[in-house]
DNA sequence: CGGGGGGTTGATCTCCTTCAATCAACGTGG
DNA sequence: CCACGTTGATTGAAGGAGATCAACCCCCCG
């Protein structure tokens, strides 16, 4: 490993790109400290895995940069992902040894990551701290459920629809309007991670990505790109009715 | 309302039936003080719906008694089941006003309500509560994720014969293992139910459940009473890999 | 007796999977 | 520089799992 990975060069949390929005969000600068104290960067190449299920995991953490996906596996080598670890979101379940889940680096990945049992003890004595996880694995269950009717009764045109539409609010600046024409788009992931996102094959992904290019609802500039030019439109697309898809 | 209704009739947290395992596991006595002066509690008839997705919420609330689901409905009536309430679950989500959720009792169900402001008050200064509500989050956000493997997986008798696993499961005594011969199972639902909580149509349900008959896997007792003479077949027939589904 | 809720079963249809061919972009080594 | 392999993506053809539409049954209850 070169002593100049970029790792290395994230040191103090003050100029941290996600200090906004993470575990770390309401911290004060004391519990700044505290936190410091505990910390170190990790970092993965696009594709390896990070923790396997069932794996010990001596840390907990957040995402500082790039992308990482959660999957469970059947025997039969049938995939499903169950989460989307993105810039900010956290990793690791504090009072529990073991993940239940393969975590994947999909793009290459910087981790903040608190030693765990430091970590749990300030937890305990910190509601700054708790207070966000709390909201944050309540946005992540909230997800979930939303999820669950997407894998559960969505056809596979709206289940496209959706993850466009879901990566769009993602991006979108906080506080900030979705403005609603010409939003572009950046898929962080191929055809197939989406299939098993959606719980379809990358071959009906793909034809149903073709279909709303062909239905004027996206454009296409190369594989990864996509350009949406009317909001409203692929909203009506992912079958939500308009309050639901507010939220 | 009858002044004797039962729910008026539990007062005291000390002898709750469900202060183990609930968001006050963790509480001393002067937590329970403080909780005991925001509470009170409210019942619900089977079939009734406790709370519409959409609506404000003055409440947070634990199940005391009875079942009740979270169900996502699109404008169309497709609808998924997203969560399943038993006894000492929490219902509700602080730092937030409305439920993105339908929540319907399924049998009567008794709610021990705290006020919402208050409890949202007292989560910050209870590491007791807080903590536990966290740890209970987190146990959703796991089961819910499993379920996603399940809903955008597995074929239609994958799905029956995981769910009649998993009720066997929940009746079975903790801390027995279950016997593997001729184990009763007692659906508590109708075919309806348990299709949206499967993501099938009842319809499929009730083909599956005539096929896994068929073959031998199950014995039925008029609609209801399944007895399983094999759970390892059982278990065989839902994909899972063995660790998997003992977790 | 009629009616309705819950359940089963049949016939047909359709959406998605499966299997397979083809293509574009990219890197690598001769 | 080009042949070659690889990886990701698109598209086609065929088949199947589950949805849809519909008939019918059973049982309970007013």
């Amino acid at each position: 490993m070169g002593r100049l990975e970029s790792a290395t060069q994230l040191r103090s949390c003050s100029d941290c790109p996600i200090r906004h929005r993470a575990v770390c969000a309401r911290c004060e600068a004391v519990e700044f400290e505290q936190l410091e104290a505990i910390k170190y960067y990790r970092s993965y190449k696009a594709g390896q895995t990070m923790v396997w299920a069932g794996d010990h995991m001596e840390f907990v953490g957040s995402v500082v940069s790039g992308v990482a996906n959660l999957t469970q596996t059947m025997e039969d080598g049938r995939t499903q992902m169950v989460g989307l670890l993105l810039a900010s979101d956290f990793i690791g379940r504090p009072g529990r040894d073991n993940v239940p889940f393969t975590v994947t680096a999909v793009s290459d990945v910087t981790l903040c990551c608190f030693r765990k049992r430091p970590f749990e003890d300030l937890l305990v004595r910190t509601p700054n701290v708790s207070q966000r996880l709390l909201e944050m694995s309540l946005d992540e269950l909230d997800a979930a459920r939303d999820w669950m009717l997407l894998l559960g009764r969505k056809s596979a045109r709206e289940k496209i629809s959706s993850l466009i539409n879901i990566i769009a609010r993602r991006n979108a600046v906080p506080g900030t309007t979705l403005k609603p024409r010409n939003i572009e788009v950046v898929l962080p992931m191929t055809r197939e991670v989406m299939a098993d996102y959606l719980g379809l094959t990358l071959e009906t992904v793909s034809r149903q990505i073709s279909a709303l290019k062909r239905d004027g609802v996206i454009v296409l500039d190369g594989k990864r790109n996509i350009m949406v030019p009317d909001m409203g439109r692929l909203m009506s697309e992912t079958g939500d009715d308009v309050d639901g898809a507010l939220r």
